[in-house]
DNA sequence: AGTTGACCTGGAGTGCACTCCAGCTTCTAC
DNA sequence: GTAGAAGCTGGAGTGCACTCCAGGTCAACT
């Protein structure tokens, strides 16, 4: 099964241009052509489409990206820098899912505060008016 | 108690060019300064510096953040549109926690599976020198 | 009085990750 | 056989959030 760029980049949730983009940066493999010389992806592609946003959502640089990517073509061989990658980057995601909960404990007591203040208000309103 | 800026960037965690840029894009109102013309950055200054570096970690853009400065500007009358603000912000991040996670599985998986190929790879090469 | 170091301003430059464009080719449908 | 949609290329442009720089001021120490 192959894929023209358009459905290709509706799987992935990327734009065509990003597509064409990452092949430009060698962040993936120029995809097979079809006959009449456009980008056919196959379901490989798409999986390691799949796999480079989950590194993207997860705030991974496209150097990295590149890096792991350049890894990948030397086989098995490079498992082990490829896992080291991967367990760094797990690391800092770790710690942005910290901070990230810790931010949401303040931006939850800040609602809360006005969750009270606009309360107070509509009870003094509701005062006034009486 | 006031600060000047090397201490209020050391403090806030940003460097001393990007107060200044805040400052510039009006997300920050302009410290006081001393008698030499030097900024002089108040224990409110640096609270509202510490807020919107949590916003910042949280992802919201300047854009954001200066829309709800200005409205801070308003006192107690905008409070209503600050708390949408936040409310709106919280569940962005609320999703993106959630996306991280689910990222945070297959990059687990990934790992393991490194794990269980470099553990073969050990093997096979015990085998082979045996 | 002179040197050093922190700070000042306005403006230019940077890095990242796209995004858009002009001008061309190729398939598909009528 | 022609119109329109989809795709192609190389290169330029964009938006964001800083970051750096030149040339100057000010205060404190020696």
């Amino acid at each position: 099964m192959t894929y023209a760029i358009a459905e290709a980049a509706h799987r992935s949730g990327l734009s065509i241009d990003t597509l064409r983009y990452y092949e430009r940066i060698e962040l993936i493999d120029p995809p097979a052509r079809d006959s009449g010389g456009r980008r056919a992806y196959s379901d490989d592609d798409l999986n390691w489409l799949a796999f480079l946003t989950r590194l993207r959502t997860t705030g991974m640089p496209i150097k990295l990206m590149r890096e792991y990517a350049r890894l990948r073509h030397q086989g098995v061989a490079s498992a082990a820098p490829r896992k080291r990658i991967l367990e760094r980057h797990r690391e800092d995601v770790l710690a942005r899912l910290a901070d990230l909960r810790s931010c949401l404990d303040v931006l939850d007591y800040k609602i809360d505060n006005y969750e009270r203040m606009c309360a107070a208000e509509t009870t003094e309103l509701r005062e006034a008016t009486a």
